[in-house]
Parts: C-alpha cells; structure tokens; sequence
DNA sequence: TGTACATCAGTGAACGCGCGTTCACTGATGTAC
DNA sequence: TGTACATCAGTGAACGCGCGTTCACTGATGTAC
C-alpha cells in the first residue's frame, strides 16, 4: 500500500520491504489488542494488520495462534521474573521489608500488564506442557522460593516450616489478591481498602501465624 | 433433518417442533463446549448446534454470545454460592470445621466445574456492570463473609480483626490456590502436596496469626 | 367439548465478513570472490 | 571496491470455511368463547 503504517505503534524504524523486527512487533502487537479486547477477542490476521504486514508474514515466524500466544506468555514470565527478582533485590534491607516489596510489585504487574497476566495465568496457554513456558515460569516462581527460604531462616530453627509451603502460600495471596481485586479492567470489586492493603495485612497475618515477628526487631 | 438430536446430552423429552427448554439447553452447551474447549473456542452457532436446533434459534432467548455467557455465569454463581452455603452448613459442628469444608468445597468447585469457573473469574465477563451477576457473585461471597464473621466471633473481643477483610483473605487464599494449583485442566503445577492439603495449611497458618486456636478446644 | 384465533418458538435459506492458510512471487540483505 | 548470487522475509491474491445475523415462514401451544 504505502510507507506508513496502517496503525500507530510501530514508528521505530521507517518501514522499507523487510519489516526488521516483525517477531517482536507481532508479540507488542498481540499485546496491545489483548489488552484492548481480551485475550478471545484477538486474532493472527489483526496482530498483523495492527504490525502493518500482510496476513501471511507472520507465518514466518510463528506457526499458529496459539504459539504467539505462547510466545506473549513467555515474555510475560520473563518480565514478571525480573521485575519480581527487582523488587526482591537481595531480600534487603531485611526479608519482611522486601517481601512487601515483592507482594506489591505482583500486584503493580496485575494492575499494569492485564495482557501479560492473562497470557500467563488465563488464557488457557498449556504452560506445563510446554518446557520452555514452564521454566520460565519455574524462574519467576524461584524469587518467591528464595523470598520464602529468606524469611523461614528468620525463624527460629525448630518448628520452621518448610519453605516450598511458604512459597506456594505467598504465590497463591498474591495471584489470589491480584486475580480477584487487583485487575485493571472492570472485573473490580467494591473494596474497604485497596489491594496493596489488603495482601499487606494478608502476608502480616500470615507471617505471624508461622510464629515469625515481621514487625522487624 | 430427524427426530433425533445431532449431538448427545440432550435426551430429557423426545423432540418436536417446539425444543421445550431450549434456553436451559443452550446453557447446558455452552458449558460443556467451555469445558472441552475453553471459554475462546465457543460460539453462538456450535452452542445451537449442541442443542439440536437452527442458527437462528438462540436469538429467541439470548441476544448474542455475551449474554449466553453472562447466563452461564450467573449460573455458576449460584451454584457456588449453594455449594458453599451446603459445606458451611451454619457453622456446624464448629467454625473451624466447617471453613475447612468450605475450603476444600471451593477446590472441588473449581477442579469439578471448570467451565463455571471459567465464565465466573476468567472469561472477562463484567460481572461489575451487570447489577444481577454482581449480586449473584456478592450473595456466594456472603457465605465467606458469614464463615469469618462465626471465625471473628471465636476470638477475644480485644483485637478481633473485621470479618470483612477475613473474608476476602479467605476468598483470596482459597482463589489463588484453586487457580493456580486446582483446576482440572493442564495447568497444574508439580506440587509436593494436593491443593486441599495446601490450602487447608494455608487457613491454619493465617487463623494462627489472627490469634485463633482453630485446633480446637 | 369443540372451534377459531393469537402467540411465539424454532426453521431454513440466505448474506456479508473476516479469519486462517496456501502459493508463486519479489525485493532487500549479506556474503563470496 | 565492485559484482554475482543465495537466502529469506514479506507480498498480495486467492480459497474455503464457519460465524453472526436477518428474514419471511411454519408448526405447536394456549386461550377465549
């Protein structure tokens, strides 16, 4: 058709025949009408409309739908990791001040990357059963594990729970906390205190129960 | 075409002209084409077919696919408020007991009714703009509610937190736990224990750390 | 009890549309010499 | 430095398909008298 772009977002490099970076414009793009409409509501055809190629071009890079899909899932891990691995940084100044960190970031990621989220926990992407998927996923949950392992070896030595548990315990507040109250989009429930509060005092709760003073010394 | 039905799953009366209960059929169907194929891969016409009837037929009782799926919802909400409200039972023999038996409900819920899962918390579906949804779903909460509300009463009246937030700390551990770890589906994570086990430990910790001896007397 | 009629649930044919997918192609890029 | 060639990313036209939606219709049901 022409130079420019059919949709806005892509304004990176002038377009000439090659697209140069089409594998990550597909993936920004299936971000941006997930986002938009859902993760139904999102087709290979507009990912390429909306990456300004032919509807064949993404065929050379993906084989289906769902392999983009899988590829957004990801990248979703891989960014969850990092800004949950950021967050943690080496757990200080102490593991209770950086696990709130952490809870919080979970919560920032709900909030602020719905299309991530969805591709990664919604979307019905096979994550096990894909090795790739499932250890970026490992990876992701690995930060919870050492924040886990940090605030267990705060305990005292007898009756420390083992950590794994307490991994698997703040993974599901957290997902629990973001999935039903801490979304973007319209699924909001009336609340008495915000999300942020509410797993704040979730993981306080929680904390105290495993017999470990988070309050700091 | 015949008198028979294209697809099984809808042998209630023998067919004539007029389907009977084409409505309840239709719902039918689309659970059980969300079940086999997720929540994306269901449409208005395969839900028609399922139920041995036209195209066209659906539009007499639902005006698009939303609407189907906002009904499936709502069913779903129902049913989930009644199975809660059964495993709760008033409270009985103890408070403690019968949270745990709500607990261990939510999974079964979650693991056993996929599709009404789906409709419920991941399908997208606005629950919020929906005054009749919204209330279904408040109406399942207030079991919850109800549950920490008898949990609150159990402890010292110095320092009883308010049920509400127990409630939603509730929902939330027993949400994050079903989503990530008890659904029927491939999602599963490798676990070094069930689901129930997970979140029945999970309830203990946090009633610890509200200051209940949830053991018992 | 029987008949006439209104109602309305479901029919089936039709349509336009966008999607997924394929194909032979073409233009840009990189490399060997 | 320049030329020839191989590679391959993206084109654009084409297709079959199923979906959503509409329409005038028809058969079943219920009700008034």
């Amino acid at each position: 058709m022409s130079w420019r772009k059919d949709e806005p977002g892509e304004r990176d490099a002038p377009r000439s025949y090659h697209h140069g970076n089409l594998r990550e414009a597909l993936i920004r793009a299936a971000l941006e009408l997930i986002a938009r409409k859902g993760t139904a509501g999102f087709t290979f055809a507009e990912a390429a409309r909306f990456a300004g190629v032919s509807p064949a071009a993404p065929y050379r890079h993906f084989r289906d739908r769902d392999e983009l899909m899988a590829s957004v899932a990801l990248r979703g891990f891989e960014q969850f990791e990092a800004a949950l691995a950021r967050a943690w940084d080496g757990g200080r100044p102490d593991a209770f001040t950086a696990l709130d960190r952490v809870g919080k970031t979970y919560l920032e990621f709900a909030r602020g990357e719905p299309a991530f989220y969805s591709a990664m926990f919604e979307a019905g992407v096979p994550v096990a059963a894909n090795p790739t998927l499932r250890e970026a996923g490992e990876r992701a949950f690995a930060v919870l594990r050492g924040a886990a392992e940090a605030v267990c070896a705060a305990m005292p030595a007898t009756g420390r729970p083992p950590a794994l548990m307490v991994a698997l315990h703040i993974w599901a507040m957290a997902h629990g906390v973001a999935s039903l109250f801490g979304r973007g989009d319209g699924a909001q429930r009336a609340l008495p205190m915000s999300p942020e509060e509410l797993l704040e005092a979730h993981v306080l709760v929680y904390l105290r129960g495993l017999g470990v003073n988070a309050a700091g010394p």
